[in-house]
DNA sequence: AGGCAATGTGCCATATATGATAACCTTTTA
DNA sequence: TAAAAGGTTATCATATATGGCACATTGCCT
């Protein structure tokens, strides 16, 4: 299994991958907020990797930045 | 956004993934289930695509079947 | 038929992700 | 100075994922 100090430092890393690819774009989190449809506070609790989020809200994100899922995972 | 129906694929598409992956490792829902520490019938439910998995719960399915969380996406 | 393993489904309690609002801070712009 | 933009954090209600148990179903084998 994962231990519990592994799985928040799973969370902050990915996080941090969806920040990077944020930029990337060259948004901000209110625009990304927009196109996901939901506020810019859960954009940056995303972001700051304090929610473990489900598939569906990764699917959203990607599909905000116009990329694939599956890029989000490559860290 | 993503439509509601669509949302559905989404999730029944990832746990057809996993089954897959699950077939190609020749492993059973139960001995998987137990290598990520949780209930068989939750693998069951995963794969049948009832539910929206967490982050962390498609790590746990990727260590237990000694694969990247990338791979998972690789549909 | 009977037994066994694998899988599926329903239900429950608990934990937590989500959606939303508001307050706050910092930096930039007017 | 003021206002606007970007970001953070706290808090709340609601929806739902998770963990767990029991039982049903399916398929395979003797």
């Amino acid at each position: 299994m994962i231990p519990e100090n592994e799985q928040e430092i799973l969370i902050k890393r990915l996080g941090k991958r969806i920040r990077e690819l944020r930029h990337e774009k060259g948004i901000s989190q209110r625009e990304l907020a927009l196109e996901c449809e939901f506020e810019k506070s859960n954009v940056s609790r995303l972001e700051a990797g304090r929610v473990n989020p489900t598939y569906l809200t990764l699917c959203k994100v990607a599909q905000a930045l116009k990329i694939e899922v599956v890029e989000i995972f490559k860290f």
